[in-house]
Order: structure tokens, then sequence, then C-alpha cells
RNA sequence: GCCGCCGUGGCGGAAUUGGCAGACGCGCAGGACUUAGAAUCCUGUCCGCGAGGGUGCAGGUUCAACCCCUGUCGGCGGCACCA
């Protein structure tokens, strides 16, 4: 059965493609409006594809080849995120270099890649581990250090013995190492850091103007955490001492009957008292040694020692006890807390075990056996007693600000991104720390810094692999002697401005030319799945905005519109993993049913957004609309230019829907109204009509985007073309030729649908009220009862209230 | 604990966003073609004999609720002592 084999037409397809090079982009062509879909780039894993990747990248696929189709110059470029620790790993086993690992991997992938029929320009590719690309992620970490924004510094960080490395918060799973599982412990390490948060405010509005799921909105402003509150200062009682609090309930400071520093804060050992210091010291050791997990473990039972100090409380002047706990985190805030353990659970807590005052200052709570946290006028306060919550806290700004005690301030959850990791398969930091002290940054011509070969990729005792390139890390510089930077840059570098670099990807004198940015920027459709929000899309809106300000960019936001593919589960409806066997394996789908089933089954299963399970049996169904079509272009002639007026109003509907469907991504839908468009077709031939040319092109170019190539092989060769259908205009519909003639009014009576009347579709309230009445068929329905109130309305129904 | 998402036939999912619930497909049943099967092509298919009842459950708003509101149960994802 010829129409069962599809892999014949298929390599055809892709060798033409490639020959022709019909999906290359011309950069410099500006002549006609330009569309930029871009799929998240891959980490080339050596695995190969899940059948989640084809979901993401068949969706973006479709848009691009609608809107090439629609005349728009579309960049749909694909690349590769390649370096990562798995590569390093199996260096690390094999003694095999990653590189070549990676080479392979992506090699494969891109083999599979086109094997789909995705369009993609392969002639002008990203990789981030290719040195002519890191060269640029060196350079823009240059700018950010020449710019302040990155720094050397002395930071806690979450050390994995076991990997050897510093890992992100989000490698960091229940304390444990994402990947391995191994324990993570907090440590401080000098090391470089970029300071995300002096844009927090930047990207917390430039998410106003963006085209993304509100959800994801959501996310990464409570990612950005910003609360707004007032810093106290509290002088510390009988010294020149002082700490400053940072409070989002400043109106509840009389309340405040103790005060709570990190046990790393700063002054803890100057205003411990000696007979405090044993017990402040064991406390501190106690809790540099506790693990991630341990912390997070304990959250429910507060530990904590007091210092022997007291603070003054400026509102009342009242003398209150210092305590240090581990609940007051130093990478909050400035550290330190006022405790008002009458309406915070946490205070109370603490409060409790260390038998501390507890005062109400909020009325309408009980707080003899828990915090009140809702809202209530203040009492107990002077000042601010009767006033509520936001009529007392601008009170008590102005009071602290007028007493200079205090003032309005602004917090935020965002850390500092910690832009170094004890790798080897990462770039190279371009830096020099020299013996005197002073670290300087390579020359621009300098750059690329590559990776030095080496024998050994392990990293030994809290060393960085690279340490062991003694060669490469030990440098002169000027006559002073110096060592390299042996860390290397975090996955999310390269993956922050890769986007930029697809704009001009082989350009040697600069990351990207600003007239071709200019032309192509911002990403029109970016896809890619839901992790990678406060991570990536963060850190590229960051470097985008950044790079914006310098001038060297024409947008400060990289994504106007984003969209998450939704998951693609097992059949069993649990995620698909190697220990619950049920993973699909998309080279599978292809050579047993091809390409196109397989690009047109997983749109078929549901909305691009929704996560969704597989289901083999399914496909078959897919399957067979495909060899419907097939067959009714290649075993059928009723193909010819007469026009056929049955179909005339489906198929202006089917233009209509499909193409506003393809652009929502809920190709779903419209693959279900192209099946109703074919069967409709087979029933005219059945009844001895034809199928009118023009509708028979329509149809295969509105199928071209899914089905790519049995399209472009009917296109050719039912059709007769010598060109590929991946540039001719996209059909139009008339909006005229859409609507029905008639409309089947659902007549209820009460609210129940009793009978159906049809009443020609341009009829408004009046026609359609007059109608209703005259009807026999309604009236024996009313039988003679009065008709209370008559809802009419046009195009959807009646109700007729008795 | 907090934030976000989702609950619709035997199954995947539709429903013009407040207007005939179950489009389209799978599966199933019946028929046609066939010596027979496969493939293909028709027809039927939410439950109930029926009046009716149905969108996780219980209420509410409305002429009208899968859709909006309140509460509740269940599943998934993220964050986690953020002052």
């Amino acid at each position: 059965m010829p129409y069962t084999d599809y892999s014949r037409i298929e390599k055809k397809w892709i060798e033409f493609w490639d020959k022709q090079k019909t999906f290359h982009t011309d950069l410099h062509d500006f002549s006609k409006p330009k569309y930029y879909v871009l799929d998240m780039f891959p980490y080339p894993s050596g695995a190969g594809l899940h059948v989640g990747h084809p979901e993401g990248y068949t969706a973006t696929d479709i848009i691009a080849r609608m809107k090439r189709m629609q005349g728009y110059n579309v960049l749909h470029p694909m690349g590769f995120d390649s370096f990562g620790l798995p590569a390093e790993q199996y260096a690390i086993k094999t003694g095999n270099h990653p590189e070549a690992f990676t080479l392979k991997n992506i090699e494969n992938f891109t083999n599979q890649l086109k094997m789909l029929g995705l369009s993609y320009d392969w002639s002008q590719t990203v990789s981030t581990c290719d040195p002519s690309y890191y060269k640029w992620t060196q350079w823009i970490f240059k700018q950010l250090c020449e710019a302040g924004l990155a720094r050397y510094v002395e930071t806690p960080v979450n050390w994995c013995e076991e990997l050897g490395t510093v890992l992100a918060n989000d490698e960091i799973i229940d304390g444990k190492s994402e990947r391995g599982g191994y324990p993570v412990v907090r440590k401080n390490m000098k090391q470089w850091v970029i300071d995300i948060t002096k844009y927090a405010d930047r990207l917390l509005e430039g998410l106003d103007e963006l085209d993304w799921p509100e959800p994801s909105k959501v996310a990464q402003r409570n990612w950005i955490g910003k609360s707004v509150g007032a810093k106290i200062d509290f002088k510390v009682d009988g010294t020149d001492e002082s700490f400053t609090v940072f409070t989002t309930r400043c109106d509840t400071l009389f309340g405040a009957t103790y005060c709570v520093l990190a046990p790393e804060h700063s002054i803890v050992d100057k205003i411990t008292t000696p007979a405090q210091k044993n017990e402040i010291e064991a406390y501190k050791k106690a809790c540099a040694s506790k693990s991630e997990l341990e912390r997070t473990e304990l959250n429910k039972d507060k530990t904590g020692a007091f210092t022997g100090a007291y603070a003054i409380n400026p509102a009342n002047g009242n003398k209150i006890p210092v305590y240090i706990s581990d609940y007051v985190l130093t990478s909050y805030g400035t550290g330190a807390i006022m405790a008002v353990p009458a309406h915070d659970t946490r205070d109370f807590d603490f409060a409790k075990k260390f038998n501390l005052p507890i005062i109400p200052v909020l009325a309408g709570g009980n707080v003899e056996n828990e915090a009140y946290t809702e809202d209530g006028l203040h009492i107990n306060s002077g000042f601010l007693d009767g006033l509520n919550k936001q009529e007392a806290i601008d009170k008590m700004i102005g009071w602290l600000e007028q007493n200079k005690c205090g003032k309005k301030a602004v917090s935020y959850k965002l850390r500092e991104w910690i832009f170094a990791r004890q790798r080897y398969w990462g770039e190279p930091l371009p830096v020099i720390h020299l013996e005197n002290g002073e670290d300087v940054l390579l020359a621009d011509d300098e750059l690329p810094l590559t990776l030095p070969e080496m024998d050994d990729y392990k990293a030994h005792g809290g060393n960085a692999p690279l340490e062991n390139a003694t060669d490469w890390v030990n440098v002169t510089v000027n006559g002073v002697k110096g060592k390299r930077e042996t860390t290397t840059m975090p996955g999310s570098a390269g993956s922050s401005w890769y986007f930029l670099r697809y704009c001009d990807p082989h350009n040697g004198s600069v990351f990207a030319d600003y007239d071709l940015m200019k032309y192509w920027m911002p990403v029109d459709f970016y896809c890619g799945g839901k992790e990678h929000l406060v991570g990536h899309l963060l850190y590229s809106r960051f470097w985008t905005n950044f790079l914006f300000d310098k001038g060297l960019v024409p947008c400060k936001e990289p994504f106007k519109k984003l969209f998450h593919q939704g998951m693609v589960l097992g059949e069993n409806g649990e995620k698909m993993s190697k220990s619950l066997g049920n993973v699909i394996n998309p080279d599978d789908i292809v050579r047993d049913y091809g390409a196109d089933v397989l690009r047109m089954y997983e749109m078929f299963m549901g909305p691009v957004a929704d996560t969704k399970p597989w289901n083999t049996a399914n496909i078959e169904g897919v399957k067979k609309f495909i060899d419907r079509i097939y067959r009714l272009y290649f075993e059928s002639d009723v193909i010819t230019p007469a026009p056929n007026k049955n179909l005339e109003k489906l198929y202006n509907q089917t233009v209509k829907k499909v193409g506003e469907d393809y652009m929502a991504l809920k190709v779903n839908t419209a693959i279900s109204q192209m099946m109703i468009f074919v069967n409709a077709v087979y029933k005219e031939i059945s009844e001895g009509k034809n199928f009118p040319l023009e509708y028979a092109e329509g149809l295969v170019k509105l199928l071209n985007p899914v089905i790519p190539f049995i399209t472009e092989e009917i296109w050719s060769t039912v059709l007769g073309h010598n060109d590929t259908i991946a540039y001719e205009s996209w059909p139009v519909f008339d909006e005229s030729k859409c609507g029905e003639d008639s409309f089947e009014y659902a007549v209820q009576i009460n609210s129940k649908i009793k009978c159906k009347l049809s009443l020609p579709a341009d009829y408004g309230v009046k026609e359609i009220e007059e109608a209703v009445k005259a009807n026999a068929e309604v009236a024996a329905l009313i039988n003679d009862k009065q008709i209370k109130k008559l809802i009419v309305v046009p195009k959807r129904l009646i109700n007729i209230i008795i």
C-alpha cells in the first residue's frame, strides 16, 4: 500500500529542502515585515530527543511556516545550550574530552530535528560551547564588570562536596543536589556574583508591556519579591553600636518585644556580653555546619541564643533583648528583625520557646495561643491608637523620618546571581588574579579565552578542575605574576543572550550587528517550558536590559510573546521516566508512522499549552486522516477547476478557523476543522460532485504547517508545481461567505429546551419575537399561559418565561 | 504553609468565554464491499425504557452557569522561616 510508506517521501523532501536552502533566512533582507519565532534551545543530551521536544518545536514550526506563507520574513533558528554537567561527568568517567561528546550529541540532535521536518535554517545555528560564541559571552561579562554589576566577593554558597561544585538554588531539591541527590551545605566562598537586584525594579516594570501568560508574570513578580516597608535603627543599650531592621509592618513597632539577628550578622560579636559568649559561639557553630536539608527540615522548631545585649525600641524607649536565630536570614532584608510575637507566627513561636513578652498592638485577636495575623485597629501603640493599617504605617514612617531613626525602604527576595561553578565544561571567566591583589580583565583581543586541554577533569579538594591545568592557570601580566580565575560561568550565562546572536550568528567583530538586531529583535514568539521562568527568562531579560542601557541592543525586553508548551506524560498519565518504563521515543514513532503523523498527532493530543498523556491508540486515528488526505489527492480524479457551491461556506469557515487556531496554538481544533472539511469533500465525491482546484490547493496550504512532507509531495506531484509550497501565499477567506443563511434556534420554555425553530440568520430581536409568537408549535407548547418575559438573543437562543 | 494550574462520556479532548454540553478523533456496536480477513466506505454511540438527569462535591447569583461568586474535596507544578 503506497500511502502507508511515507519514509520515501520524507527522505526526498529533507534532501530537497537542504539542497535548495529552502529555509535559509537572508538576515540582511529588510524588505518585508519580520517575524522572529524561537524555541528555547535544548541541552544536547546523550539520550537524544524525547517526545516532549517535538511538541514545542512543531508548534513553533507551524507558526513559522504559516508566517512565511503570509509574506513575513521569518527568523526561525535552532541551536544548542551545550555547556553542562552531563558532558563533564561523562568526561570524568571516560577520560574523553567533553567537547567531542557534546559535538556528537549535537550532530545526533540535528539529524533527529531534520527528520521531523522542522524548518530551521541550519546554516545559521548557534552553540554556546563554541569559542566563537562564548567569546562574546565573556565579552558581555566584561561589560558587566566594567559597569560594576559583576563583583568578586565573599558570599555564602550552596556547596556540594560530592559534585565538587557550587550549586544554584534551582539546582537543589529538598536540600540535596538535583543531580545525584547529594547533600548540600552552606559555605562562604570568594567568587563572582552579578548583582541582578540592581535591575529588580526594571524587571518588574518591564513585565507590564509583555504579552506573557499572566501566571508567568505572577511567578516572576513573586520571585523578584518586592516588599515595601521601612528600615528602623535600634541602638544597643549601653554601647555606641546600633543595627537596622527591615520590616513591612513598622506600624507594629510598639509590639516589638525583642530583636533577632542572623547568626552571621557582623554586629553579633561586638554586642555579645562576656557571660553569653560561649552560648553564642556554640550556636553560631551549630548553624554553620547545618546543611541546607537540616535547615528546611527543622523549620517548625525555633532555636536561638541570647546575646546578653538589649536594644532600645525607638517608639517607647523600652529595653528589649537581642537574640540570634537562624530563622533570620542574612540574605534577606538587613539580616536583622524586630520581633512582634503578637502578630507574627514565627516570632510568636520563638517568644513562647524563650518566654518573651507578647504585647498585642492590633485589636481583634486573642494572642494567648497563637499569633493574630489579621488586620485590626491599633491598640497599645501611643500615637497610632485607633488607626487602621495604612494610616498607621504612613504615620509611623513620618515619625521615624522625623526622629531620624528610620525611613521608608524596599526589599527584594531576588538574590545576587552567583556567576561561578567549580566545573570544567563552562565558559572560562576572562579574569586574572594578580599576586599584588589586583584583579584584571583580559583585553578584548585576548578573547575568547579558551579552555585548556586536560588529562583529568575531576575537581580535587575544594578546587575547581581548572586548577589542575597549571600551565594555563599561571600567567604573568606586565611582569607581575598571577593566576587565572579557575571557576567557569554557570549554564545560564550562554543562554542569556543567544537570541541576540541568531540575528547575526557569524559576526566576528561584534556579538551582533546593531542594525540587524534593530530589525529582528525582539523575539515575536518564544516557546519553552515553564521550568525556565525564574532562571533563564529572568537572566535573559536582565542581560538585554543591561545591554540596552549600554546602547548595544535596541530593545529592553527580548521576548514580546511567551508561550509554554505543556508536558507530555506517559500513557499511564504519569511523568515519563526510565524507571516507570513509560518513555516514548520519537524515533520509533517516525520509523513506524512517519514524521507527519508524529507532528500531527502531537498537535491533535490537545492544546499545546496543556499537560496531556500520550496515547498510542490515537496515533492510528491521525494516521487514518493523513491516509485519507493522501487518497483524496492521489487516488481520486475529482480535482477540477469547476467551482462547487456546496463547499464554499465550509471552505471559508475552515480557512478562517485554521488561521486563528494556529496562532493561538490550538492546533487540535484546527485539525478537527480540517477533518470536517475533508469529510465534507468525501461526501461530495460520493454524490458525484467535484473537489474544486482552488479548495484543493487551499487545503494543502492549510495542512502544510502541520504535515509539511506529504503536502509538499501533493503540491508537486498531484498539483503539478515545480517549487516548494513553503512560500506560496496563505489562503484567504471571505467573511461574508463564512456565515450561515439561517440559524436553528433552540426554543426554551422556562429555560428548558422544548423545540427548534429555524429562522433567517439576519433576523433581529423584533423579527425573531414576531416569528416566535406566530409559530404554531411554540403556541401549542405555551398553551394559553401568560408570557411573562421573552428573551431573544440573535444567533444564540430563545427563552420564553411563562 | 504560601503561590500558580487543572478536575467534562469507556478514552484524548470540544463548547463562539454567561446562551442547544459532549464538536473532532479513538474505542465500541451494526451494516456495505469481500470466499474470508486486512484496508476502505456508510450508520449509531453521555446516562436513563421513560418523564428526566448530567461538566469532582455543596451552596449562591442569573431567564440562562463547564464558564462568575462562596465553601469543600482531589490531582499536578513551583517556592519554602522573605520579616
